[in-house]
DNA sequence: CCCCTTTTTGTGAAAATTTAACGGTTTTTC
DNA sequence: GAAAAACCGTTAAATTTTCACAAAAAGGGG
């Protein structure tokens, strides 16, 4: 019983959220009545939260909602699915892509359909979420590890970068200063890997939602002229993407 | 409607778990169907959970994950945790550790106290246990995500590698032969960068539970001789113990 | 201001999930 | 080795959830 209570714990973990029915296609000879009490008592040891119709594990929500990110990476879940679904279309099976990390980008990489892609990222959660599909393959920079963020940064990640060749680079910023047309993040290290990622890039897709328009955090690191085209919400105001179009970014 | 969103949030928040019902008296005067409706509406933003009978806040769950394990679903807990204990007081504060992926190395990386440590791994799981404490420093070897452990690997891995300097290196294997006096894992390229890693290490502590003795898996990645010294339990056999220390190996 | 479209809300029935109870089996414990 | 406890599958009952449809409310031009 301990034996197939922890290969239950385990399918949910790497499944994140999974149906009794899945469950009962996936321990075939064990009844649902048991599968069902296994459940409740890995929820009684916090292990799992149980939901209508099957159940979640606690390890995936706590990460899906690790440390600043919080109340972020609900805000504008609208705009940011709307945003996601638009992009997975401009990347094309069995290329190269490099995703970079924010709570955007991580509703793009849920969206990814599961094909063959090689997928390159610095953020753990990306890396997880895409590894949880069957095909793509997933390689994480290495690098030391942003506390907030889950994110790699710092000199071997940089160097990590050399190493590699990146078809499209799927890109995402905290700010946008509409002024000089310059995308911005929060922090030295991770500006710098945006940087190089961006000039190593063949195709740079920038996500944005409209809630970032002049938004100022700190450091910049692209402005319009380094991306090739931007993917951004319906409430993105028109005029703004008229002078983005015509400094030669496909808008979408 | 927005606003009885809101004031439906802050109460789940507020109250960490609640019943519909509860809802249903908190909220006079709206009917059950509207209420289920928001909750749906609130699930699909990430706001909250639906469980069986009514719904969890998200911070309820995070909260709910104190750090503690599972006890039903593992094998061999009590001795893993047993192993865990002695082996931190091997290691000192401010020594820059390496932790391998495997499930007795993730006791040792909860057990790990709160100090001044650089701790580098390949496995993501215990690069986020010991990012959730506050004072170490985690590095994250970057490589190929390996979908059944979540274990980097492969080619740049072994390349980062060559780029650290490693003062002790807190390694566990999945099967130890008695007659070789050789440790074993399961993948050609997990062998590689335990390889490497032992050979760059000044110290390399082994961590192995009796339940892995004469438990034969295909790859052999170091033998007795590498080891500096090894942690195991009450379980193990002192015969092997004494043969283990005739050849310089200190048992704890 | 009115008409039309869209969104939200409430009701009740149908579907499903969850719980509860019971007898047989296995495992633990003394 | 026997009593006690824990475990498992089946069935039936209770509850929850979903679905579909119509009423009500809210926007949105003209």
């Amino acid at each position: 019983m301990k034996d197939r209570m922890f290969h239950l714990k385990e399918f949910i973990d790497k499944n994140g959220r999974v149906t009794l029915k899945e469950l009962e296609g996936a321990f075939p000879g064990v009844s649902s009545m048991t599968l069902r009490r296994d459940l409740q008592r890995l929820e009684e040891d916090n292990a799992i939260f149980r939901v209508p119709g099957g159940a979640v594990s606690v390890g995936a929500i706590v990460r899906s909602n690790d440390g600043a990110v919080s109340e972020r990476i609900n805000y504008n879940a609208e705009e940011k699915l709307e945003i996601a679904d638009k992009a997975v279309k401009l990347v094309e099976p069995m290329s190269c892509i490099f995703i970079d990390g924010g709570s955007t980008t991580t509703y793009f990489a849920r969206a990814l359909p599961d094909d063959n892609f090689y997928v390159l990222t610095n953020a753990v959660i990306i890396a997880e979420t895409v590894l949880r599909k069957h095909k793509p393959t997933v390689s994480l920079l290495g690098g030391d590890l942003n506390k907030s963020n889950f994110i790699t940064v710092g000199r071997s990640c940089l160097d990590f970068i050399d190493g590699i060749n990146i078809q499209t680079a799927v890109m995402t910023a905290t700010g946008y200063i509409k002024d000089t047309g310059s995308f911005t993040c929060g922090g030295q290290a991770e500006a710098e890997v945006k940087r190089k990622v961006i000039k190593k890039a063949d195709n740079v897709i920038m996500l944005l939602d409209s809630s970032k328009v002049n938004k100022k955090t700190p450091y910049t690191f692209a402005s319009i002229l380094d991306v090739d085209c931007m993917v951004v919400d319906k409430n993105f105001s028109k005029e703004l993407k008229t002078t983005l179009e015509q400094n030669g970014v496909k808008v979408y």
